[in-house]
DNA sequence: TCTTGTTATGACGTTAGCAGCATAAGCGCT
DNA sequence: AGCGCTTATGCTGCTAACGTCATAACAAGA
């Protein structure tokens, strides 16, 4: 019989913390915050991407609480909460460049 | 200008990765195969899940080398890679339930 | 080689999420 | 209130991924 196995709410919610991380949009945007607090203008400018998208992104990010805003007059400046994010990229990207290096080794044995 | 913007290729790397474990079905099978290792019926037992589903999951995660099987015969028995899992799941799981405590606390002030 | 049991894959319908356009909503100022 | 600037949202098309069915590919044994 099953044993252990994880509610299925801790597992949608796991997994829809994941899928914040999984759109290179969000990401980057992330990305952008870390060199400090910014409004989307300079988003906007940064990335590229359209403001309603650039919105978009940012409000679910906020739901999820990896972001935050303040109102400067009618601008608003978002600031990131990277300590999780930055653990996250930091060990999957070890990974990452881990599994490359070993496939490399594999390629040139001596 | 733009300071420090992560490659691109990194983004997406980073974000494919993250897509893993952004799916539940996903997500339970890695947990299943935290009890050991485990052949496909015992997964298909475990999950529910049709046949060419687990299939296709278990190739995407072992293409991203969360995963690895070897053959007993005919039937193929599943690893899992779960240490960078685990550390992920924890660090997010973590990060879930203090806000959810602070959430808590906000509505009970005292 | 034929058969049986196991896993992988092509084809397909369905759904979820992205991304942009247009526009509404909100804030600040005069 | 009216105007200008910034952000949010309804609508839409589009693409990618899920999940299933049917079937192919593959391994092992008679």
């Amino acid at each position: 019989m099953a044993v252990l196995s994880p509610s299925p709410q801790l597992l949608a919610e796991l997994s829809q913390f994941f899928r914040l991380l999984s759109e290179p949009a969000r990401l980057q945007l992330l990305c952008e915050l870390k060199q400090g607090p910014r409004d989307v203008a300079a988003l906007i400018e940064a990335t590229g991407f359209s403001q309603s998208h650039i919105s978009r992104q940012l409000s679910q990010l906020q739901r999820s609480g990896l972001v935050s805003c303040e109102r400067d007059g009618v601008r608003l400046i978002y600031t990131a909460d990277l300590e999780l994010v930055d653990q996250l990229c930091a060990l999957v990207q070890h990974r990452l460049t881990e599994r490359l290096a070993s496939q490399l080794k594999h390629l040139q044995p001596n």
